[in-house]
DNA sequence: ATAGGGTTAG
């Protein structure tokens, strides 16, 4: 039993101007015209239409030519209508291997691919014997399903019927075996092929990305002779997906020299990868680079322009693009939406949100997470509560874990831990470590350490109790100065053999990305930083400034590595950003954790006596620190 | 006679 079959419905009528009596019946004998329906065929959108061709093709007497029909399936499949597809499959006397395949390929891109396998055996039954083409779509179902059992007899029924060396088939057999993470089977079908083929590779390239092998899928790429637009592009995508950006920047300028046109998909995650590094200069760089190579701004590439703008710390260019899109989709507000959020933009985001739902475009689950981080770092609850509830009532989507997530985060930034505590406990979706850091997080803002402890002793007695969650009770028993209690959950953390990610900032100058450590002394102008935070410290100090040791210090033992650590790598990458800019130049640094306390005060009042306009990004949002003072108004 | 390849932002 098919779970596809269902009932056949008529579909809506179109109006078509055209009639069985349009089309000449009497046919030439000797030499038979291609059929009138045909270009009819292919110039049809949507099922209805295929429908009324059908219904004219009946009337002219043609309702059973094989080749007709076998094309009218082609449409019905590619349009996605399985069921009228399976309708008109059932028309067809005795149906040969290319009405089985017709079918077979719409049932694959459906929503049950695997139908396709039950389908494919029972032709088999009928004694029809499969061809390769058949074939290659049957083991595309069970690639896309990861259905490796039935892909493997399928395999063995491919070399019993010396399908071997058919290009498609091999091709399918890398996806699958790729995509099942049983990389021994598919590089040995790789590497039988008889050439190092671009498309193989591209397909093995992205089932290593997937799974982080990142090594083998650059091994992979390094033996392709003639790689492609698309083979580079997997690559570029699979360094970027793997936390190797810097590695993917350069290999589009191994790209561009090698003169491998990129298309709008290169692009795309080149852009990613600018808004990842938060490398603004290089973000430029690519958007002036478009309409000199013909990259058109589609709406993909200009959500992404979007997004990157956004994450590299210009809300306005941002904006800029955004405003210039001839058309807009939803997914072009959820990334404006969220870029104005993260930038604490709180009312504007929820305009925007407002103005797109005017404009009548249906909001996903992302444009929720948007909204409601926006209400949260803007601490409007009830805006917050009121946009929660029409998620589902209104708008016909469930909260998940995320939504929650920000609604605790709404909750516990305005001291309403309790009422956060029982948002968790009521929902009804697995809490995560996400959940629970922002919770914590608010306890220490509101300095509830009783709180915090229950939280820990949920957090450990749960079975999933993870390096995540040692990490989070680690900071969270830090930021209380529990420092016993901390050094146990890093203590724990140390015999599994896991670590804490270590403080990272980074910033651009002259188009090179400049990365910083914790107290980080590796930089060839390390000399002249240090000067620098020196000179910062007393100016700051004479604005009132007092370094909460607290913060920083926790059980190091060795005097000159306790100084060491004390400089949070955010106040190297803003020095080194004051030495190597012109005054007045806006500094822009990254951070790969939550920026602390200390740091916060010390930052506002750096941007107060160089008078510069300071940006970061860390984990969570932006800061903007201009003059003394930070746009998150010190709530974040 | 007939059909068939890979990569995509939040």
């Amino acid at each position: 039993m098919l779970q596809s079959a269902l009932a056949v419905t008529a579909p809506p009528q179109a109006n078509l101007n055209f009639s069985a009596h349009d089309f000449p019946k009497n046919k030439i004998a000797a030499c038979a015209p291609p059929s009138p329906f045909l270009p009819l065929l292919h110039r049809c959108r949507s099922t209805s239409e295929v429908y009324q061709v059908h219904g004219a093709i009946i009337k002219s007497g043609e309702g059973h030519d094989r080749f007709l029909l076998f094309q009218l399936l082609r449409r019905c499949s590619s349009l996605h209508s399985i069921d009228y597809a399976s309708r008109i499959f059932e028309s067809v006397k005795q149906p040969d291997v290319y009405h089985w395949t017709a079918l077979i390929a719409g049932i694959v891109a459906g929503d049950f691919p695997l139908d396709a396998v039950l389908l494919y055996s029972q032709m088999m039954g009928e004694s029809i014997a499969p061809d390769a083409v058949l074939i290659s779509y049957v083991l595309k179902a069970c690639g896309s399903q990861m259905a490796l059992e039935e892909g493997k007899q399928i395999h063995g029924q491919v070399l019993k019927l010396s399908f071997g060396f058919e290009r498609a088939v091999l091709m399918r057999l890398i996806g699958l075996y790729g995509g099942c993470g049983e990389f021994a089977d598919a590089k040995k079908v790789f590497d039988e092929m008889p050439d190092r083929d671009a498309v193989a590779g591209t397909v093995l390239i992205s089932c290593y990305s997937d799974r982080g092998l990142i090594d083998e899928a650059l091994g992979v790429f390094c033996g392709v002779p003639e790689r492609d637009t698309v083979c580079w592009t997997s690559m570029i995508d699979g360094l970027v997906r793997n936390g190797r950006e810097m590695a993917a920047v350069n290999l589009f300028r191994e790209m561009q020299r090698e003169n491998v046109q990129p298309n709008e998909i290169t692009i795309v995650c080149l852009l990613s990868a600018c808004a990842r590094l938060g490398a603004l200069q290089l973000g430029k760089w690519v958007d002036s680079y478009l309409g000199k190579y013909g990259i058109r701004r589609n709406t993909f590439v200009c959500s992404t322009l979007i997004d990157m703008y956004c994450k590299c710390g210009s809300v306005e260019e941002a904006m800029k693009v955004f405003d210039g899109m001839p058309r807009r989709d939803v997914i072009s507000y959820n990334s404006m939406i969220a870029g104005l959020a993260v930038h604490g933009k709180s009312l504007e985001a929820v305009q925007l949100y407002r103005k797109m739902i005017r404009l009548g475009f249906k909001p996903t689950h992302i444009t929720f997470v948007a909204v409601l981080n926006a209400c949260s770092h803007g601490g409007l609850v009830d805006l917050g509560f009121e946009m929660f509830e029409s998620m589902e009532k209104v708008h016909g989507l469930l909260p998940e874990v995320e939504h929650y997530g920000c609604m605790v985060d709404l909750l516990g930034r305005v001291g309403r831990l309790q009422d956060a505590f029982d948002m968790i406990q009521e929902m009804r979706v697995e809490p995560d470590h996400v959940i629970w850091g922002a919770l914590l997080g608010a306890c220490r803002i509101h300095g509830n350490l009783a709180l915090a402890k229950k939280i820990g002793q949920i957090l450990i007695s749960s079975e999933k109790a993870d390096s995540g969650t040692f990490v989070l009770l680690a900071n969270s028993y830090s930021s209380f100065g529990k420092w016993e209690d901390a050094a146990r959950m890093r203590a724990i953390l140390r015999e599994r053999g896991m670590q804490k990610e270590p403080g990272c900032s980074s910033i651009e100058i002259d188009n090179e990305l400049h990365e910083f450590l914790l107290g980080d002394i590796k930089h060839p102008q390390r000399k002249e930083i240090y000067e620098k935070l020196e000179e910062m410290t007393v100016l700051v100090k004479k604005e009132g400034y007092s370094p909460a040791k607290s913060e920083v210090l926790q059980d190091v033992q060795d005097q000159e590595k306790q100084w060491a650590l004390a400089i949070h790598s955010e106040r190297l990458a803003i020095c080194f950003g004051l030495i190597s800019t012109k005054p007045g130049k806006t500094i822009r640094v990254m951070k790969n954790l939550r920026v602390c306390g200390d740091c916060h005060s010390m930052i506002k009042l750096i941007a107060k006596v160089t008078g510069r306009k300071i940006v970061v990004r860390d984990r969570n949002r932006f800061h903007h620190f201009e003059d003394g003072s930070c746009s998150c108004g010190d709530y974040w």
